[in-house]
This record gives C-alpha cells, structure tokens and sequence, in this order.
DNA sequence: AGGATAATAT
DNA sequence: TATATTATCC
C-alpha cells in the first residue's frame, strides 16, 4: 500500500493543511508535546471539524496522559520510539472509522436504500478503503464483487440460480405429488407399504412431480435434484430398516449419538440424553443479536424466486427424544376432517409398521396420525408434543418467567426499524419473499417482511428459554419446539410485560392467532391435524441428513 | 431422467 | 473445517 505522509513541525501548519484539503488524510498522528500547540488541543480541533481518526504519540507513557489522549477522543495512543509494526497497525482505525460510516449510513437508510448502496456505488471499494482482509469476510466481499459484477454487466441471469430450500411445507408439496402421481399410475394400494413407496418412485419423474406440485417458480432440475435425495434418503430407510428393524417398527435411538448416515429415518425416537442436555448453551449462543448486513441474495430473491423454510429451521445438533415412542396409526377420520385423503396416501399410512412412514419422506403431510399417548391431539387445535412432565406445564406455562433478554432486545430493536435480525435472518428472509411469489398469503408489509425471520426466531427463543428457566437447567430447545413456536396462540403469552406486548404485535401478519399457525392454507390440514410430535420428525428426518 | 460432481450453506 | 444440501453438468 502506498501511503503519503505529510510532515509538519507546528500543530499550526498541520491545522492549516487539513483544513485546506479536507477529504485528502485519512488519519492524524501528532504528538502530545508540540511547539506551537498542546496536541491535545490540536486533537479536539481535529474532531471538533473533521471527522478523522487521531492518534497521540509521545514518550511519556504516564497513564493519565495516556487516558487524556483517549478521553480527548485520540483513537489510539503511541509510545515513542515507535515501532514499524506499530505504524502498520494504524490503518485499522481508517478502515474501522471507514466501516462505521458504512453501518451508519446503512442503520440510517434503512435497509432498501443499503441495499442499493451496496449494489451500487460500493462504499468499500471507495479508494484503498478495501485493502484489508480482515473487516468483512472474503465471503461478504465476493458477494459485494458479484454483485458488482452484475451491475456492470447489466446481466442478472448470469449469476447462479439461488438455492431453493426444501421447506416443509415445499416437501409436503413434493411428497403429496409423489404420491398423487404413484396413485394415478399404479391406481392400486400396494398391501406392503415399502412397495408402495418404491413403485411410486419407479414411476415418478421430476418433471411429472413438477407439474403436480403446482409450484410455479420451481424447475425440473429442482425437483429432479431433491427427487435425488429423496431417493437416497429412501435407499438408506431400506438399508436401515432391514437392518436395525427387520421388524420395521420404530428404530429405538438407545445412541445418543447422531447416525450420519441412517439419521433421516432413524430420528423418531428421540433421546433426551444427559449429554445433550448439558449442552444447552445452544439456543442461546443462537440468540445474540447481529446488525446483520441484509444478505444481497435476500434483495434479489423475488427474482430469483427463491424458497425457504417459513418455520424455525431445524437444529442440527438436536436430538430430542419422545419418551414415549409414538404408536403411529392410520386415522384419518378419527379427527372427523372432511378432507379425506386420497387413497393411495391413506395405504401409505396403513402400512407403516411395515414401512417407516412415520419417516417424513413418506408422506406424512398425507395421513393423518395419532399418538395414544397423548390425550391433546384429540382437543383439535393448538396441541403440544408429548413432552415430558415437567415441560408438559411450562408449555401450558400461565405464570411464566421472563423471556429471553436478548429476545426482548431484539424486538426492542426490531421497533426502531433498524435492521437488527436474529442469526438465520437469511433464509428465512428469502422464504417471505418466495412465499409471497408462490401467492401465498403472507402479507408484504415491510415490517414482516424483514423481520418475518426475527419473528420466529424471538418465538422459539421465547419458548424455550422460558423452559429452560422453568426446569432450571438448561435445555436445549428441540426440533418440535422450534416449530412449535409458530404455533403458540396468543393467549400462551400470559405473562403480562412488555414482551407479551411486544411478541403479539410482532406477529404483524397474524401469526399468532387463537388456532395454530399455519403458512398456507393448503397446509392448514397438515398442521392441524398432524401430531406435532410427527411433524418433529418430519423436520428432524427430513432435513437432518 | 438420473447419476456425478461442483458449489454453497450450515 | 467437515458435512449436508442443492445446482448443474453430462
């Protein structure tokens, strides 16, 4: 890098040069003792007229003079004699000061106008500003450069495709397809339920799926690709199932241990392992705020036509278990629902003894299943997993203990506007979007939409620090929880304060409603009717690989 | 269409 | 950093 270094004797002349040629320093280093003028005072007139990074100088490493330079606003303070490596390290304060107007500009501007900025005239290429390495990652750089790129080609096809993301309600579309089309094809209910699962594979093609699912931004090469992985998926079940379960009924998980390669279809039981427990620092390292720079890729996502998950993401690292496995059933009609599935959905269910159907993949969004267990599937409604005692009354949870500070904070923020987001604000940004493009009913008010993330996000982190509180222990938040969440009706939020307030008015779309949650009408039946333990392992199955 | 592999996300 | 997921190529 080159730098040029204006030398001055008197604080005067230097005084009088930065004046002149305001915008051409980038930094001041003046020591403390000088002819004409205390540094100090040089470094108040500096700050009081330009904003540039001051650092003081001087042999004298006396502390209070130290901490007067500081005070006085000096952004570091050097010991002469002054050593090269020392000098090098200065430009941090450039750069940091350099950043900071960035953030500003983006906090103030919100974040459309930044979003622009950054697509446009890039603020961190602005003059040797981008030189360092280490203020964003390489990561955030490439995608300012391929941005950049992009505006200058003027060509936004070029760029990669975004990844779709196979949400639940995505794949209960694709599976709901398989089925449809291994239904229309076949026209027979395969009496081993295994069978059917294959035959309907067999006959199944991406393209055929495709139209079925109905999802107009969704390509073949889409489907084809978690086709691709369904298949692997069910190759691995088959593997599995012969065998660990010749008998095919649930896979105890006596192993705490995550099975990388059989987790999809070995999750349904669920462990509530000493070891995980203690491992609960989970939810809350998730939960510190970030001013999260929107990601580019959210900007464009309603051209790329992007999907994600509208729930709380799944947990890698959770593995929770059900203590009573669930006895899975085949019963539609118990729940009187008018919406009888078809026939070949209800064969996969009537089968799954035989084939895991209690597996995700298998059409879960199709049949309609009840756990002997518990009693509160039969309320209709908001239902909880069959949690463990203990958790079963901190769910029901009328007096309930403070939420999460840092999730209090981030609704706090959230009001100002600023463009603060929970940590995995970027899918799920991007999942608004592509809702929307879907045409499903997610209303497209700015607030929900940035914050639509956030929203879920604080949710979950409300959920289960409460649990954590009320066992006294930290817990870890598992998979069912997390979706859980959305569907907590208003009412849960009992503990009177702010954030019951807060939380309420946060669900702008009316998420929180006296009925769960759901993202889409047409999944409305899937929600509700659907054992949230069984949807707990949808998601642990089905996107834990 | 479907498998292999590259790219990307977590 | 390793692994999982998805895009893309053939």
């Amino acid at each position: 890098m080159l730098c040029l270094v204006t030398t001055c004797g008197l604080a005067r002349d230097a005084l009088n040069l930065l004046r002149e040629r305001k915008g051409g320093y980038d930094i001041v280093i003046s020591d403390v003792y000088m002819p004409d003028m205390d540094g100090f005072k040089l470094l108040e007139q500096v700050g009081l007229e330009m904003d540039l990074p001051v650092i003081m100088m001087s042999v004298d490493g006396e502390t209070s003079r130290v901490m007067k330079g500081v005070q006085h606003g000096a952004c570091d303070y050097l010991l002469k004699p002054i050593r090269m490596k020392e000098l090098r390290n200065i430009w941090q304060h450039v750069f940091r000061k350099k950043i900071h107007e960035v953030r500003d500009i983006e906090i103030l501007e919100g974040v459309e106008s930044f979003q622009m900025t950054r697509n446009g005239s890039d603020l961190y290429e602005d003059g040797h500003v981008l030189c360092g390495e280490d203020l964003t990652s390489m990561k955030k750089r490439k995608d300012i450069d391929s941005k950049h790129n992009e505006k200058d080609t003027g060509d936004y096809t070029s760029t990669k495709k975004a990844r779709v993301v196979w949400s639940v309600d995505l794949h209960q579309k694709f599976v709901k397809a398989v089925n449809q089309i291994g239904f229309d094809t076949t026209s027979l209910s395969s009496f081993d339920g295994a069978m059917t699962g294959s035959v309907c594979l067999a006959e199944v093609g991406p393209k055929k799926i495709l139209d079925m699912m109905n999802v107009p931004w969704l390509t073949r090469e889409n489907v084809a690709s978690h086709l691709q992985k369904y298949r692997l998926y069910l190759s691995r079940l088959q593997k599995e199932n012969g065998f660990r379960n010749p008998a095919g009924g649930i896979k105890q998980s006596d192993s705490p241990l995550r099975d990388s390669a059989g987790s999809f279809g070995s999750r349904n039981s669920i462990n509530l392992q000493a070891s995980d427990v203690s491992n609960g620092s989970y939810r809350f390292s998730g939960s510190s705020l970030v001013v999260h720079n929107e990601d580019l890729r959210s900007h464009e996502s309603d051209r790329k036509r992007v999907v994600s998950t509208p729930v709380a993401q799944p947990k890698r690292n959770l593995n929770v278990d059900v203590p009573n496995p669930c006895i899975l059933r085949s019963s539609p009609m118990e729940f009187g629902h008018p919406l009888a599935p078809p026939r070949s959905e209800l064969d996969f269910g009537a089968f799954d003894s035989t084939f895991p159907t209690k597996y995700p993949w298998c059409g879960i969004p199709e049949i309609q299943r009840k756990t002997e267990h518990d009693p509160l599937h039969l309320n209709g409604g908001f239902r909880h997993p069959p949690l463990p005692g203990q958790k079963q009354h901190t769910r029901a949870g009328y007096p309930q203990p403070a939420p999460a500070i840092s999730c209090a904070l981030s609704l706090t923020q959230r009001e100002t506007g600023f463009p603060v987001k929970a940590k995995p604000s970027y899918n799920q940004t991007r999942t608004n979007m592509a809702n929307h493009q879907a045409g499903e009913p997610i209303s497209r008010s700015t607030s929900s939409t940035e914050n639509q993330g956030l929203n879920m996000n604080c949710i979950a982190e409300l959920e289960s620090s409460r649990k954590n509180i009320n066992l006294g222990m930290p817990l870890f938040t598992t998979l069912e929880e997390d979706l859980q969440v959305c569907w907590i009706p208003a009412d849960c939020y009992t503990n009177p304060g702010l954030q019951n307030v807060e939380v309420s008015e946060f669900f702008d779309r009316g998420l929180i409603k006296d009925e769960p949650v759901h993202l889409n009408d047409e999944l409305r039946f899937d929600y509700e009717f659907y054992d949230p333990t069984e949807y707990s392992l949808i998601d642990q199955t089905m996107f834990i690989a």
